[in-house]
Formats: C-alpha cells, sequence, structure tokens
DNA sequence: GATGAATGAGTCTTCATTCAT
DNA sequence: AATGAATGAAGACTCATTCAT
C-alpha cells in the first residue's frame, strides 16, 4: 500500500499518521505524535515532507490514486452509462466505508484550508469529477440519460447525495449499507421520487 | 440583526465575529483579532462567552433561527408536498447564497468540532432536518411521492444535492443562481436523470 | 532610566534582556531566558514586542535617545567646531565604555540583520550621524576645517576611528581610558600624523 | 583560486558557500543549502570541514592569505613608509571592494564569533595588523611620522577609517571608488583636518 | 570519494483564557 | 459594563551533525 521504493522513516510515518486518523481529527494531531507514533524524530518528518499540511496531503493522494484505480477498473466492460454512474457511487460509498480514515479527511479536513485546492490530491479529485461529467453526457448521447437537465446539476446531485449520506455514518463511526445506500441513492437519482 | 437589548460591547462582538468570518475561518480567527475589530478588550469576550465556540455557536444559533423562520413562512399556505420541498431547496439555496459567512460555518467549521453536536445550533439544524422527513412522509402518504423509495435516503439526496450545489461557489466566491440551482436540483430530483 | 508608565511586566522585560546581553550575545539569549530572567511568561513578551528582534531594536532605541540627548548637553555652549567634534569623540567613547551591552549590539549585534537598518533605533543614529557632518561642514565654513577635503570622508574616518578604538575592548572586555582615546583619535585626525 | 589538489567534492562545496554568501549572510546559511548549492550531500561536508564555521574560517583563510601576498608584494620596493600605508589602504579598500563576500565576513559575520579569534583566518590577520604598527614604528624612526603621537592609535584611526568608509557599501551594495576613498583617507590621516 | 538516512535538541511564537480593578 | 495585565501550555519547524554503507 505505502510505495515501497520509500524509506523506512518515511513509510513508518505515513502509516502513523493514518493510524492517528483513525480516532483524531487532523489539527487535533500533532507533529510530536506522529514522531512518537512513527518511532522517528520530528526533524525526519521535515525531511520527507515540507510541513504537515503537506504530509496530509501526499498521504490523501496516494489513497485517491488507488480509489481512482479500482473505480476505472469497476468501469471497464461495456456497461451503459447509467451502470457506470451507479458502479462510481458504488464505489465511493465502499471506499468511505471501508476507508474512513480518508472519508474523514475528504469530507472534513480538507475543506477548510485553501491550499488543498492546489494540492495534488485535489488535482485528482478533480479529474475523478471531470470524468463523471463525460459518463452522464455519453448518457445524454445515448438516449439513456435525459438532455433536458444541466449535466453539471446532475453530476452535484449525484456528488452530493453520495456524500451527505455517508457524513453522518463517518463522523458518528456508524455503520454504512454500501450496497442498500447505493440503490437508494441510484433508484431515487435515476427515476425520481415523484409519484409519476 | 442582533438582539436589541444586548449590551454595546456584546453586539460589536457578534458584529466583529460576523464581519471576519467573510474572510477567514473560524480558527484562524483570534479571540485578540475579534477585540480589535469590536474595539473592545478580549476580557470583555468572556464575560458574555464562555468560549470561542460558545461565542461561534451563539452567533449560528441566532442565524438558524431566523432561517427557520422564514422557511416556516415560506411553507405556510396549502402548499402540496412537492412544492413544499423545492420551497426549503429554495430557501436553503438562497440563505447559503446571501449569507455566506454562516454557509462556510454550517458547511465548512462546524464539521470538525465534536462539540457542535451538543449545541443549541446544532438542535436547531436537526429539527429542521427531521422537519424535511415529515414533509417527505406527507407527500409518501399523499401519493405525491412514491412509497417504494426510502424516505431517509430521499432527504439525505435532497440535502446534499443543496450543499454540493452551493458548496464551491462559497468556498471561490463565485456567483449562485438560485432560481436556476433550484429548479434544477428539483427536476432532477423529482422526476428522476433517466430518459428511460 | 525605563519609561516609568511602562506596564511592571514590560519594564522586567526590557531589564532581563539588557541585562542578559552583558554577558552573552544576542542570538544566544532565548526568549526562554528572557522571560525566565524577567519572572514573567514567554507570552507577556509577545504582548509587548512583536518578536525578538523588535524587543531588541526597542531596547536599544531607548539607549540611543539617551545617548543623543546626552550629546546635545555636550554640545550646548558656543564651542567651536574641533571642539564639538572632540565632545561627540569623547562623549561616544565614553558610552561605549560605560555602557558596553550597547556599544556590542551597536558596533556587533546590528550589522548582521537587515531589518536593523528600518528600524527607529538606526533613524536616531542616521540623525546623529547627519548631525556631525553639520558640525563639520560648519567647521569649514568657519576656516577651522579644510575646505580642500571631502567632509563626508572626514565624518567616516572620524566614526571608524572612534569603533575601531573601541571595538576589541568591547569583545574582549578589556579597559577603555576614555580621555586617552579621545586625545589620541583627536590629535591624529585634527592634526594627522604626518611629519609635516 | 581553489586550491587544485582539492577532490572536486570539496571544491564545489567552498565555491557553494562563496556564492550564497554574495546574498545572504552566514547564519542564514544552512548546511543543506550550501550542499544543495554545491550539488552533493550534506555528509560530504563534513569529511573535509570539521563543522559549519569551520568551513566559513578554511574558505575566510585562503581569502586573506592570498590578500595577504598581493599586500606584500604592494609593498616591495623602496616606498617611504606613508607610501606604505598608502599602499595597504588602497589593497584594503580594492579588496573590499572586489571580494564584497569576504568583505562582509571580515566586517560582519566575524565579530559576532568567538571561536574566530582562535581561528588560522584571525591569525594572518593579526600578523597583517601587527605589520601595519611596525611600518608606523619605522616611519617616525624615519621622522616621516610624528613621534608625538601613539603609534597603536595612529593604527587604529588608520584600520577604523577603510572600514568605516567601505562597510555601508558593502552592506547596502553601493559602488566604492577605490582610488578617491584611499586618498580620501590618506589625506585627512596623514595631513589632518585642521586649517593650520 | 561520496551517499543518504536519521537524529535530537532547541527556539520562536501563538492564543485561549483568567482575574483583579 | 468594561479594562488591561498576565498566564501557561502547547506546537510547528529548523538545522547542525553523525554514521553505516
Amino acid at each position: 500500500m505505502i510505495d515501497e521504493k520509500y524509506p523506512p522513516g518515511k513509510r513508518k510515518i505515513i502509516k502513523a499518521l493514518r493510524s492517528l486518523l483513525k480516532d483524531r481529527d487532523f489539527n487535533s494531531v500533532t507533529i510530536s505524535d506522529i514522531a512518537k507514533t512513527a518511532g522517528v524524530t520530528e526533524g525526519l518528518i521535515y525531511k520527507y515532507f515540507t510541513n504537515k499540511r503537506d504530509l496530509l496531503y501526499k498521504v490523501l493522494k496516494e489513497h485517491i490514486n488507488q480509489f481512482l484505480f479500482k473505480v476505472e477498473k469497476d468501469l471497464e466492460g461495456s456497461l451503459s452509462s447509467l451502470d457506470k454512474l451507479k458502479a462510481i457511487v458504488h464505489s465511493s460509498v465502499y471506499s468511505y466505508d471501508k476507508h474512513r480514515v480518508f472519508a474523514k479527511m475528504l469530507m472534513i479536513e480538507v475543506r477548510n484550508s485553501p491550499d488543498y485546492f492546489s494540492s495534488e490530491a485535489c488535482d485528482l479529485i478533480r479529474k475523478h469529477v471531470k470524468n463523471i461529467l463525460e459518463i452522464i453526457k455519453e448518457g445524454i448521447k445515448n438516449r439513456e440519460i435525459k438532455d433536458t437537465l444541466n449535466p453539471i446539476a446532475m453530476r452535484e446531485v449525484l456528488l452530493g447525495a453520495i456524500e451527505q449520506s455517508c457524513v453522518s455514518k463517518i463522523i458518528f463511526n456508524r455503520k454504512i449499507d454500501v450496497d442498500e445506500i447505493t440503490d437508494d441513492i441510484c433508484n431515487i437519482i435515476f427515476n425520481g421520487l415523484s409519484q409519476n
């Protein structure tokens, strides 16, 4: 999971941050905590990362990379556009559930700090989000998706639904039923909640 | 807007915090900043508020109260359930747009801190959210809304859509077209995006 | 000596820094040292001074002010220009000897840091130096001083002589014979060392 | 300029420090900076130099050696004592101007640190300064220079004048007119500034 | 001759908060 | 109702230096 060519110290640091974020939010984790947990000196952290946030974003980036890799694989095969969207919802919810540490980071930690938006982690997310838009547009071409709706708005609704369905479960450490949530979200958004 | 029976010092403090939050996030605003902006001493802040977060939540609560009051009014009259939901979407987006400081607080600041969830501000939000659920259930009874879908999931999709449609505009200070966003969200969620 | 309207904490801090600089150079003195010596907390230092160097320059400025005040008094009365210059040499050497802490600051600590040159302390020194130039020009008008020499160069020689005559004594804590040094400097610079 | 029998790494380190000191003071230059600029690892610096200051003094010593070698050559030939002094002034000012990095070191960096005074670089300077005193004494014997003045004081005035005439130009990177400064200094010190 | 991983001690600075007046 | 002096504890970051390979 952690790049194997990294020197042991660097690996330990990354692992330590991940582990600490399981129970605490990033701000409350100190460099000293990370160093102690990793079993290295504080100085070493600054050898490998330019500052505390840089460490966060690097860790985040690695995770997102793996997530996107998985999404890509899930989208292989000749799925319909709606199936693709559903696959993305499923992957996202699954990933939020399985990697709650990262879910917390992405949904909570990161929004606060302007520098996130110029990080590589954010770049990856943007790419992902752009990709979703492409799938929607493709679906419109296919006539799977209505051409009377704003594609960007559709994407926002989808992403918002995913996040909102998970966020409180993440915050309060409650169970997430991935399949159920996926079905619910897609049923609602694909078919609408209006009785006719 | 600020309770008029408050002593001048208290009023100045509340006004100062609001003003500071326009450009900066809560954590980066210091008590000293607030005092300076308000033109009072730091000590006075602790006369009126038990601590920094308390000040934030009190300010927040006042705002939410006003928001809920407005929503309540918008829901008066015999609207259909879907119209009520649409009214809520509209009020929410309108409020996020008009009171960006508070939008930022609710969407960004607040999630970080566990003590928010036991604040009066949060209680109000919970009441609001519960209310939305009631409207959905009522719509199901009415046969306006499908009874095959999970009402809670519907609410999450709705709330997520609202938030996601506004959050980046709030963060990057971009224009929000309230009517357009409201229509887009409701069209999508009420009728679904599937061409079917 | 320290402004009496200052709050006790501020006074203690200033006194502490002065005392510490007797034996150690500014860089080796830590904020923690100053706080301990002053019997206050480190935080208080930052209430009164924006940073460590600011404290240094403020302390320095106060001293220079007093020095200039004394020089001004020494120059009162209708002295010849050369007598005025000699008075300045004497005052300077006397001050370096008596206030070795400040001598060290001015001759050693301060040159290193660019921000000194935009400090009020430096402004005062500049005023003083400008004043010396005026005296020289006045002497030229009087026919006390040759008009064939560059006034600025004369000032540099004078100032350099003073400093060079004291610096090693300050660094190595050796005795300074104020009158002898004053006489030597003035004899040499006023009359030249050339046997005609 | 750098000893050619040095291994390439050592040469690169020395060159790097010299280059870095052009714009920054020694304290602000880190070992890491030097290593990066030199294109070597930090460890290598400690192969060749026992510590950071040792590196500085070694670099300095080399330079002083070259300076003294040049001075020695300038003093060859049967000059009068005053001519010799003037030659030294000229060489010094010329050297300060041409090698501003070293000028900065000698006038600014070095005074701060007690260990300089036990360095070989300092030994060389002392030898030079002693030599100036010899020339003055010789001049007194010759009847070129007054025997009523303190020879050490004369030396201090001379050295102080040189330094003071250059220091601000070095700090603020301003032009130095070597010949003019030399003439000014010598005119003033040799003949005095007093009219009559 | 040179690398690169790691150390460890230190330092400035920040800030919410208290309390006597 | 408000001031202003002072606290105290924590936290990010820096950097010269070492050493096995």
